[in-house]
DNA sequence: CCCTTCATATACCGATTGGTATTTGAAATA
DNA sequence: TATTTCAAATACCAATCGGTATATGAAGGG
């Protein structure tokens, strides 16, 4: 692992708990043990190590979603394979602070148009993948063919983002857990064929 | 209208674009026109400040919902009151920079314990009313007698802050729109009777 | 008409902000 | 072993931070 590594590894937790304004070149320093020229040799300046901290909170909170997801066949088994993936994602970015889509959407729109265009991508990008994986199932037979795609992707991306918030806000998992459940058991069993 | 009044107006808004850290106290009297001697003779600090900010945040976006749905009759018709309501959330928040207990609940968790508990207790606040609403359908015949009430008024709650969140981010209201079409159309009609 | 009151303005404070120019020191190269 | 290279440390910068002490000036009361 290089400095640079090593230097994202410790401060892109603090960039999402602390949001981009709320983390400082002291912050980045103390939690580091380095001083402000090892930073600065590293990354251009505090936004280029922002944006760097968001794409590795993503790689590790979200990314591993997209991949697992690749791997299943049949969308009903992507869908009860995305809300399973939530059923440990409040353990799994408890420690980083929450969910850095969340943080960042909320935090930078009108501080940071860079951080907040790449939150906007990555957002477009699961709504995206939501939407593509109702539509092969409704070329596939295991979906109905009168499902709004579109608007259950969103809906879906809306509870899950929505219990994050729930959860954090009351240090209590289970609201993710719960929205999950409705989830399998109401829309995922209601847009079935 | 008197000056903390005048200086709350021009400031909560700039308090929920840009969170705490990231409004200064020069952003506060650019926007007001004063100086920090008045600030100052009319707030303890700026914490202060940002708290009564969040405070009028809510009177504007939240609190009408409240004294809203007092004024309804009947489980079900107080449901989609709240629908109704976020049908016209965006364009009642754009403004103000999107939701203030969204911003607040993601924003300050690490920074700032009484803002957080403020968003903390607004939260809880929400889901409780959700929750008695939907306990008192029960009570008069007018929800099925198995719903878990806490359960649904969770699930409604993560949808209306996952939309709004997804509607900010994307800069599009219908994301609010169609969610609130789902609610109504499927989730509600789902547990009347 | 003087004097008090009080809201606001001004001037200032030490600390911290993000950022940079220079120095250092160790490892690699020749 | 002398020299080059380059990452990291140090020292420094102007600007801004939140906050405060003092000055000002208008209104109201005696």
């Amino acid at each position: 692992m290089d400095t640079s590594e090593f230097i994202l590894d410790k401060v892109a937790p603090i960039f999402n708990k602390q949001g981009y304004v709320g983390t400082s070149l002291s912050d980045i320093t103390k939690a580091t043990g380095l001083t402000k020229g090892a930073i600065y040799c590293n990354f251009e300046n505090k936004e280029d190590l922002a944006l760097k901290s968001f794409q590795l909170n993503i790689n590790l909170a979200i990314i591993p979603l997209f991949k697992l997801i690749a791997t299943q066949e049949g969308s009903i088994n992507k869908l009860h394979t995305i809300t399973n993936y939530h059923r440990s994602y409040y353990d799994l970015v408890k420690d980083r602070g929450g969910c850095p889509m969340l943080r960042v959407g909320v935090d930078t729109k009108f501080i940071n148009p860079n951080l907040f265009e790449a939150a906007q991508k990555l957002s477009a990008k699961f709504i995206i993948g939501l939407t593509t994986i109702i539509n092969e199932g409704i070329v596939n037979n295991e979906i109905k063919e009168n499902i709004d795609s579109l608007k259950y992707a969103q809906i879906i991306l809306s509870l899950i983002e929505g219990s994050s918030l729930l959860a954090f806000t009351h240090n209590d998992k289970t609201y993710i857990n719960s929205t999950m459940d409705f989830i399998d058991e109401t829309i995922i069993s209601s847009i079935r064929k």
